[in-house]
DNA sequence: CTGTCTATCTATAATAG
DNA sequence: TCTATTATAGATAGACA
């Protein structure tokens, strides 16, 4: 018991290899947000279980971070680390999941629960980066009481 | 001295934050090596530091787990030409969470304009948690179509 | 930006519910 | 499944190179 060594490497029984997939997965993730939080960076993170499950998280979005990854000069290399050198505007506008959703309020409850199954990931992903960009406003605000003019419609706008 | 305890915010000192950026995404990268190695998982970590620089990391390499991710099937378009099975949309309820989400717009785009930028930081996190299991949801059942086979869960995770 | 050192903090393996 | 507990293996802040 009490956590002796860990073996780095594969780890045979199923049952425990799930747990312990799900257990660190949860632990990089949070490792993640905290490198984002504490460095004002932008990061990402895809995971695929041997079960075959995903799991992603990215900050301020999965999808601005890949994109921002395709923008990038060349990518090429695999398993290691790869220096840029500049910085990429990626403005990625939200209208797309903003008709989406916008369409679907409009019908209430019941056209939610179906049409919500029918929103892809990335729509899903953007609306999920708005209510994160609405969300740091507020503690923007709530510490430096920060009133910016740019106060848009508190609506999706995934623009940074 | 003696590392107290650490902030979880944005570090002001630049210099400061850099090393601090450096040595979390290098412990991020092992940790995610470990846990491939361990669970026989496939997953990439995407980082772009404040400076501009990028450093990635993949396995089985970054390309692939980036292409994973844009190759899973979007339930809107997708859907219904995996494995031949029939893919109904009439599904239970998707999750408790959801309901957070129709309560609010279910009184319209008007309703939820103002709603949201009223929102206090604990019911942004609420309606950000509720948009995460929803997606999780459309992965899970994007999975589950895939595989067919065993059914875990899917989830996401958001910035906090 | 990266490596090294060390004292300390954090993540987590094993277990129980 | 998920959560909680606990003791330890592992990560890392700060200082320096």
């Amino acid at each position: 018991m009490v956590r002796r060594r860990v073996e780095i490497k594969k780890i045979e029984e199923k049952s425990k290899m799930y747990t312990t997939f799900t257990k660190r997965r949860q632990g990089l993730f949070k490792k993640t947000k905290v490198l984002c939080t504490m460095c004002d960076a932008e990061a990402a993170v895809l995971t695929f279980s041997k079960a075959g499950n995903a799991f992603f998280f990215g900050h301020p979005s999965v999808e601005s971070v890949v994109n921002r990854y395709f923008a990038r000069p060349s990518p090429t290399s695999t398993n290691s680390e790869i220096e840029g050198n500049e910085h990429e505007v990626v403005a990625p506008p939200i209208s797309e999941a903003e008709k989406k959703i916008a369409e679907l309020m409009g019908k209430g409850r019941a056209a939610w629960d179906v049409a919500v199954r029918n929103l892809g990931l990335f729509e899903l992903d953007e609306l999920e980066a708005a209510i994160q960009k609405i969300k740091s406003k507020v503690v923007a605000q709530a510490e430096e009481s920060i009133s910016n003019g740019e106060d848009q419609e508190a609506e999706f706008c995934g623009t940074d």
